[in-house]
DNA sequence: GATTTAACGTACCGAGCGGTACGAATAAAA
DNA sequence: TTTTATTCGTACCGCTCGGTACGTTAAATC
């Protein structure tokens, strides 16, 4: 609950690299902490993980769930989602949500329990909003709401790890604005 | 140049899995070869995924490239790119180019210059086809034909690592229907 | 058949991994 | 101050990794 400085060390150094390619060994080095400290804390690799998925939920995600709660209008969510995926420097080194889920067969059963979590508060998240504004007249499209969800989901999961890879801003920012466009139209 | 067991063993374990996934040791069993012949033939591991992804290239993504240069009606060709990518049986693990691309960062030398090399190829093979259908009027739409190309090559990733990470056909069809879509009017 | 040449595989290397046994150090209770 | 309870970190466990030294077997040459 406190300022926990091993738990924000393992967050730091998942989300600028990736899960995978950071080490117990590493976290207990940058975090100045003795690897059985970590284990009593956490019990095991997973453990952490899933620690630290929460701490970026709470942190991190939660930012877009409250955006979504106050159902912008249509364009305007579009247009927040393609900022923040494209161009928030927060997002630099992409989300460490999504890495996590690209790498999801490769996670402990808590972790990977925890991403499917967020994955379907997302969907419900962005489907319960999608058939809102399709009510208040402000998203015209026959497009089953689920479909939508998902695929907002995947648009902007595509953008983040292009982002991770280094990709130019613009050029990430072209092709979520081309691939949200489709959700338009129709 | 013959038919190589070895080469074989390794395209398929890395393809059905995932490249990371897959360790010399257990290549070396499956194909029924002691470390140390790998090791002669291909020098290191980069070496052999450097020589799978040249395989993979002749065997599977020829296919691909050649149907790009018979110059099929634009919608013919999304036709049958979401059908290869959505339900084509050869694709049900994904495309082992698009997972080394994935993990670009993790890949040797030899292996990650081949993978540019194909993007690249992939990418002013797409370029190359949209302008000739612009031209024909085939395709109608201002945008710029490399941006497009980028758009069709990442949308056709996602859809193959969805199909990896065992999503629904439909689904993914669903998505890709979509994605491609945003090419058609503008 | 003897000798050279080339292919092959056992058995190892050092390094890093996730995870832990256990004694030292420290703080709380007496 | 002594004892009890608790926290901490050194130093190790077994395992797997990518990669190789080197003896053995088999094939080609004479």
């Amino acid at each position: 609950m406190d300022n926990d400085k091993t738990l924000d060390a393992a967050m730091q150094a998942y989300w600028r690299t990736d899960p995978q390619d950071v080490s117990i060994n590493a976290i207990c080095e940058i975090a100045g902490v003795s690897k059985p400290s970590l284990y009593r804390q956490f019990g095991s690799e997973d453990g952490l993980m899933r620690a630290v998925l929460d701490r970026y939920a709470d942190q991190v995600l939660s930012e877009a769930f409250t955006l979504l709660q106050t159902d912008p209008p249509f364009d305007d969510l579009m247009e927040a989602l393609i900022a923040y995926a494209s161009a928030d420097p927060k997002m630099e080194t992409g989300c460490l949500y999504y890495k996590m889920r690209a790498g999801k067969h490769r996670l402990g059963p808590l972790t990977r329990a925890r991403v499917e979590e967020i994955e379907a508060q997302a969907q419900a998240g962005y489907a319960q909003y999608l058939e809102a504004q399709r009510a208040a007249g402000t998203w015209a499209s026959d497009l089953p709401a689920e479909v939508a969800a998902r695929y907002i989901v995947e648009q902007i999961g595509m953008a983040l790890s292009q982002r991770a890879a280094g990709q130019e801003r613009a050029t990430i920012r072209a092709s979520l604005i081309l691939a949200l466009s489709a959700l338009r139209t129709r």
